[in-house]
DNA sequence: AACCGGTGGTTCGCTATTAGAAACAAAAAA
DNA sequence: TTTTTTGTTTCTAATAGCGAACCACCGGTT
């Protein structure tokens, strides 16, 4: 393990969504090491475009060098060009969008939206990570974890995202087999308050859950009679991507 | 400047679209360094999930840390709230794709696409980068450039995109004296064959260009005649946006 | 089954690189 | 104006990284 490349990584963390901007000494500061260090990480990543230093200000921010190796990393699982467009398909037949999540350790993570015409944008982004014990997006995958690894997540602590995530290990491992039992998930307000969620999982050539494919949307467009019709449309992509999957990995 | 990380954001640089996937010792001979460096830094860059071992080729690729921070670097431009609903706007009505370039040094790099209903999808994705010598959408903000800087990109190069690139420094700043004066840009096939774009200009606070916003499409759904009420659209949607960015820079 | 060339991962001594105090120039703030 | 704070540069002690040699493992060949 490289250390001055772990104290770097480390000062790439300080640049959040909450804290865009930092001068030099502002965050040797934050990080408790001399500010000259600090210096010399932002000036090497600047040399590569990762932050870039705001000529008013002198303070630094993130780079597009990000977008570009986020824009590398979407092309090497081909979901543009063979996930995306059943996605759209889906999303366009039930006028909700529709989310591809990945697994990713012990987390989830967004990785494409499909926008229903219905210009309603929710707070998530892709590239957003996601906790898998809360929500049907996560919780399908999380289904299909092998037992150890749901026991991991669990221990990692259910901390609540609203009045309706599952905080009990009991009643959550409970939900688990139901969902693995029925193939599909169906929640609403656990991961956000007032969306609904339908969602299916999608496994590698092997067997394993890798991603889930949802249907989400405001709840009060998407009451119980008409679930049966979303999830239909939902299990015949999933049906396509599978196959797909299947050639890739 | 520090050389290890230096050296780390180098080895970055090996992970491409054409070789997304790389061995510790291939990569090591690649850049004729020891295969013991190499392991270290692709180690250290996992633990931050800024590349993840496959666990059956044990080969490495990109991470998903990438997402995560373009993400949080898009959110700091407030491009997704703001500029996106615009250009939907002017996608819908004019039925074709939008783009925003964003400026970046002597390059221009592609932060947002709002797709028209013709699911026509380019090869063009966020994040990618452009010269700024070709093509309505990057000529447009050359165009408004520094002549220092303008001379600057000429110097680095002008190699054709396809056949119809200017490669004549004269002709092209010539051209680029011509989109001053009237305020926006159109060009076929100039940067992709067959693909028509009209683009504008977009300013900061104090009068400098930071991006352009173009419409662009297959050449023969935009003959000559249909230009100017694109335009009109286009440059409604450009007011719209300045008034924004003033507020912001 | 033994072999071989390949892999990823580990160890350890020498040495190049990095950390951090101090100093600097410039720009805000007093 | 002075004072404080900023980003940046310089210097040297000492730490952290380099790389030869190492191991354990895998997959194909003999």
């Amino acid at each position: 393990m490289l250390k001055t490349l772990d104290n770097a990584l480390e000062l790439l963390k300080h640049f959040t969504r909450e804290k865009p901007q930092w001068g030099v000494r502002e965050l040797a500061k934050e990080m408790n090491i001399s500010h000259t260090v600090v210096y010399r990480m932002l000036a090497t990543f600047e040399r590569y475009g990762f932050v870039k230093q705001e000529p008013k200000t002198k303070k630094y921010e993130l780079g597009f060098s990000f977008l570009e190796y986020a824009s590398t990393l979407r092309d090497n699982l081909d979901i543009t060009e063979l996930i995306y467009p059943v996605m759209k398909r889906v999303a366009e037949a039930t006028n909700e969008s529709v989310f591809l999540t990945w697994l990713d350790g012990l987390e989830g993570i967004c990785l494409e939206i499909a926008e229903s015409r219905q210009q309603v944008k929710y707070a998530m982004s892709i590239g957003s990570r996601t906790l898998l014990y809360a929500g049907a997006s996560n919780k399908v995958i999380m289904a299909y974890l092998p037992a150890s690894t749901q026991s991991a997540i669990i221990e990692k602590g259910l901390r609540p995202r609203t009045g309706h995530t599952i905080q009990d290990k009991e009643a959550l491992l409970q939900d688990l087999a139901r969902i693995r039992e029925d193939g599909w998930a169906y929640s609403v307000g656990e991961y956000t308050d007032t969306v609904f969620g339908i969602a299916v999982p999608l496994f590698s050539g092997d067997r394993q859950v890798v991603a889930s494919l949802t249907i989400a949307g405001p709840d009060y467009r998407m009451p119980a009679e008409k679930v049966p019709e979303a999830l239909r449309e939902l299990q015949a992509a999933q049906q396509e991507v599978q196959a797909m999957l299947q050639r890739i990995f």
